[in-house]
DNA sequence: ACCAACTTACTGACAGGTCAGTAAGTTGTG
DNA sequence: CACAACTTACTGACCTGTCAGTAAGTTGGT
């Protein structure tokens, strides 16, 4: 999908085939419209927000956003594909850790959150719209979702052992999830709302009753 | 900005003025838009949803719309009053009861809702959307979570005693409306998450967390 | 010179809103 | 009851604005 922009390296021995040499600047001026984009779709949504406003952020027309990315469904991906990565590189440990450390993790994510309220607009938005018909975001979503969960339940089945079900592991999974988003929202709104306290609390209370009540009943059920 | 209307009582002694009554079919033909309406901003959002494609679903042109509501954002107004009218309707206690069965009646809340996807989906879809700038409908999802979280934190010190403190409560009360949030968008775009059960068990596992832990020290703060 | 990186200029689609006109219903008065 | 005087409930044409996308031309770096 993507080719990659070597700085330096003229490659005096190139592929040959489809010969575009961008610019040295290129790499940054496409990072500057995909900070500008993640911008303008965070606040604006991705519906509603505008490739003339995604290129005056930078200085352009919109056509010249359009030089770049080809189309605005293809701006969104990259904006995604490029805020999974900013994400990763904030990590230093490479990757997303297992076990009980992960829940720590998600703790500090929150925590850290405060600080980059754009950044969590944009996922707000961008998740809600994902929910309606045929939205280009929709996949991506998803599949967040899909490897969190995955990966927030073999976490907990790592702390608690074979006596969590894999059913119980993935029902705390979603609802650790679940509670992380919806607390970002009522956040959004109201600032009097504690994120990090609320959803430290929140993911202890549901990882100490995945833990405890393997086969307790429910008392609401 | 609309005066009421009697029926009978033709008013000998009239104001002279201002002489308007609606006709006898025009309640039920707004009810009918304001389902339309409803549908459309639910699967579309209220951005992307159109005029015309609500009127479309009655059978008549966006003019038409625009003379019963006067512009989309009125429409959309009495769109989510009317939600509120009904939703409370279904309640047949009038309305949302207190303590612990509040809790349940959370629950089963979320169990219906498995039935009615599209109403899920409206709500979902606005309130993602509601955090972006000078969205109108903002001030009703804020108002929304506002009134919930006192009812709920209500409930739990209700149901706690007074050892459980106000901040407490307040943060119980975010996580499980955040949570049932949460779970939706998932279980929106994922039909294999299992909505009612996450839900049962995130609401227990936030309340037994509340009631018990106290002054618990926080293991993951 | 060549070509990436633009700009300018434009198209076609679609949005919400206004307006004049029309048909049907309602009401007050004789 | 009848009928004029009015209101309601629309339609359809139109306006303005915004949008993504395209095509062609210009500029400046290598």
């Amino acid at each position: 999908m993507d080719d990659d922009v070597h700085e330096s390296a003229p490659a005096p021995a190139a592929p040959a085939r489809t010969r575009r040499r961008p610019r040295a600047a290129t790499t940054e001026r496409r990072a500057e419209i995909l900070r500008a984009a993640a911008h303008t779709f965070g606040t604006k949504g991705y519906k509603n927000g505008s490739l003339a406003e995604v290129a005056e952020q930078v200085g352009i027309t919109h056509a010249g956003v359009l030089h770049h990315f080809g189309s605005k469904e293809a701006l969104l991906v990259e904006v995604l594909e490029w805020r999974d990565k900013e994400d990763v590189r904030h990590l230093e440990g490479q990757h997303i850790p297992g076990g009980a450390e992960l829940f720590r993790h998600l703790v500090r994510t929150a925590r850290m959150n405060v600080e980059r309220r754009g950044i969590v607009q944009g996922y707000t938005v961008l998740t809600g719209e994902s929910v309606t018909e045929n939205h280009p975001a929709r996949g991506w979503v998803l599949d967040r979702f899909t490897i969190l969960r995955s990966e927030i339940a073999a976490a907990i089945r790592e702390v608690g052992g074979d006596a969590v079900s894999d059913e119980l592991a993935a029902r705390a999974a979603s609802a650790i999830i679940g509670v992380m988003d919806g607390l970002q929202v009522q956040w959004l709104l109201d600032d009097s709302v504690d994120l990090p306290e609320a959803t430290a609390f929140a993911i202890e209370a549901i990882l100490s009753s995945a833990l405890a009540g393997v086969d307790r009943p429910h008392p609401l059920a």
